[in-house]
RNA sequence: CGCGGGGUGGAGCAGUUCGGUAGCUCGCCGGGCUCAUAACCCGGAGGUCGUAGGUUCAAAUCCUGCCCCCGCAACCA
């Protein structure tokens, strides 16, 4: 969700945008789970994708411009000629192997992440994070020279320091990196749900190995090189938990074939409820619908976006849920846009009034706007999410304290302080415009409303065709544009049913 | 010495990168306004910024020690 509200904002922004998500389908685990089912991996994939996967982005409005699953085709031909390229250029060699593997972690562990166990499992050897026993597998492997790109991943991150963000990521990155890298086993044989190694068919690749492949394969490479060039590098927001794996041995992979690594690798944390982390077993996951279904998908989207500093961990609860969507969404922009709309149909007969002398106040509103826009530009350019959206809420705020001191109500009284009058409506309502143009990423159906309401399709086109880094600047909407009432953007919910 | 996150007014959080008015939402108290979704605006009460030291003209912010809480089973990625 993060990366779509990233993705719309870069996309209105006119940058080249294109914003890919999808499912890694391969690996011991789902085979494990498709069997317990009693049915073949792929029908259990399938069924993932089209109950869960598919419809969760439409429960919170994701605008992905793909979905790849690592079983499509187009998926296993790129796998299959990169791996060649790699093997042909002499970065893959086949080893006996023979090691402790960690089946929760789908990896062989190092030394280092190795520990006596305790309890029932004393006297093992079990995994430092996953404290179950470790397995060991002897097989016949091909492995990846990792250990050569040690000194070109350190240098990465020294010379690009926003390579992994946030900091604390990088240094955990940079520490693993340094204690020194093993070279990484990318075949199996011991089961065979996975992608053909191209020389060796009696192997199949290593999970990760494959599943971070798609970021390549689905944009091209191998097949399109001019579409790839387009939208190669990316941007990669991963969960801390998958850091390792993003940072460390894709780009090494990427090194080795000689394609340039990633933009950038951002780590967010985790939701936490009551002070833990959201697990399904302590009964504390909440499934996105939960919460749509009451507040709809634009209260969610802005609840999380707003409310957890991104790249952090983040606490959950249904009281701040309902008290931002009240106080932010519905008092704060809601209304503001509410009584303004109300305002210029009253005094105006529903159209966009003209503007004469900007006094101070007035030039405060549109100083504001345009310093705002800035600022959030930059913070999104950060991943700071949360803090754009305050930037952009500094001009809700605003408004509404315009509205109140410049008395628009008391301005009507009088037949000579018709251009004031005026002018006021005008101020507040290309502050509308603004809001709803800067607002679009995050809230895209309460903003569409909104931009109906301002009559602005007709007169300046489409909301998402507004370029957001001059949303800040005014006289945007002509005056005379005739505007149409607005729908109740955030409605009052009644708190009963969810004091759970 | 396994790795990591965190302790800021009643609750939940931001601020710590590049030291210098401790900010936001909710809640509480008082006032204003009436255009608006019983909404909006202003003012106020309330904080030894976990703790003990150190550096500094100045520390929530930098350094050191200590205390406490939390995450690292599966699904998914």
């Amino acid at each position: 969700m993060a990366t779509d509200v990233l993705a719309r904002w870069h996309r209105q922004s006119g940058d080249d945008t294109w914003f890919l998500t999808g499912t890694d389908e391969h690996g011991q685990k789902i085979l494990r789970t498709a069997t317990a089912n009693g049915v073949e991996p792929k029908v259990w994939a399938d069924k993932l994708v089209e109950t869960a996967w598919k419809p969760l982005l439409d429960t919170i409005n994701i605008s992905n411009d793909d979905f790849i699953r690592t079983t499509e085709p187009r998926h296993e031909a790129g796998v299959a000629k990169f791996l060649q390229k790699l093997y042909d250029d002499g970065h893959v060699y086949a080893g006996e192997f023979e090691a402790l593997y960690c089946v929760g972690c789908e990896e062989f562990k190092p030394k280092s992440e190795i520990v006596d166990g305790e309890g029932a499992f004393e006297g093992e050897k079990v995994c430092a994070i996953h404290s179950k026993p470790l397995e060991l597998l002897q097989e016949k492997n091909y492995f990846f020279k990792m250990s050569a790109f040690q000194d070109r991943l350190l240098a990465l991150y020294q010379d690009r320091p926003d390579f992994v963000q946030p900091a604390s990521a990088r240094n955990e990155v940079i520490a693993f990196v340094q204690q020194g890298l093993e070279d990484l086993s990318i075949s199996r044989t011991s089961f065979n749900w996975g992608i053909p190694i191209p020389w060796d068919s009696a192997h199949v690749t290593y999970v990760w190995f494959d599943a971070l492949l798609n970021y390549a394969t689905a944009t091209g490479y191998g097949a399109d090189e001019e579409q790839f060039a387009r939208r190669w590098p990316a941007t990669h927001i991963v969960g801390k938990d998958i850091l390792r794996f993003h940072a460390v041995i894709w780009p090494a992979m990427l090194m080795a074939a000689g394609v340039e690594v990633p933009a950038n690798v951002f780590a967010h944390g985790w939701l936490l409820v009551g002070g833990e982390k959201m697990s399904k077993s302590k009964l504390t996951g909440i499934a996105p619908n939960e919460i749509t279904d009451t507040f709809g998908s634009d209260a969610f989207r802005y609840y999380f976006m707003r409310a957890i500093s991104f790249g952090h961990d983040g606490s959950f609860s249904w009281e701040d849920l309902a008290a931002r969507y009240q106080a932010e969404l519905a008092n704060g922009f809601g209304n503001l846009a509410s009584r303004v709309l109300a305002m210029n149909a009253k005094y105006f007969g529903s159209v966009m009034p003209e503007f004469f002398d900007e006094s101070d106040e007035d030039r405060v509103i549109r100083e504001l706007a345009a310093s705002a826009a800035a600022s959030a530009d930059q913070h999104m350019e950060r991943f700071a999410i949360h803090e754009a959206i305050a930037d952009i809420w500094q001009l809700v705020d605003a408004l509404n304290g315009y509205i109140t001191a410049q008395e628009p109500w008391v301005l009507a009284k009088s037949e000579d302080q018709r251009p004031r009058l005026a002018t006021v409506l005008a101020t507040a309502t290309e502050g509308l415009r603004a809001l709803a143009e800067l607002l679009n990423p995050v809230i895209p159906l309460a903003t569409a409303k909104l931009w109906a309401a301002l009559g602005a399709d007709q007169a300046i086109g489409a909301l998402a065709d507004q370029p957001l880094r001059s949303a800040g600047e005014w006289n945007r909407l002509p005056a005379g544009t005739p505007q149409q009432p607005l729908a109740v953007l955030f409605p009052r919910i009644e708190m009963d049913n969810e004091s759970k």
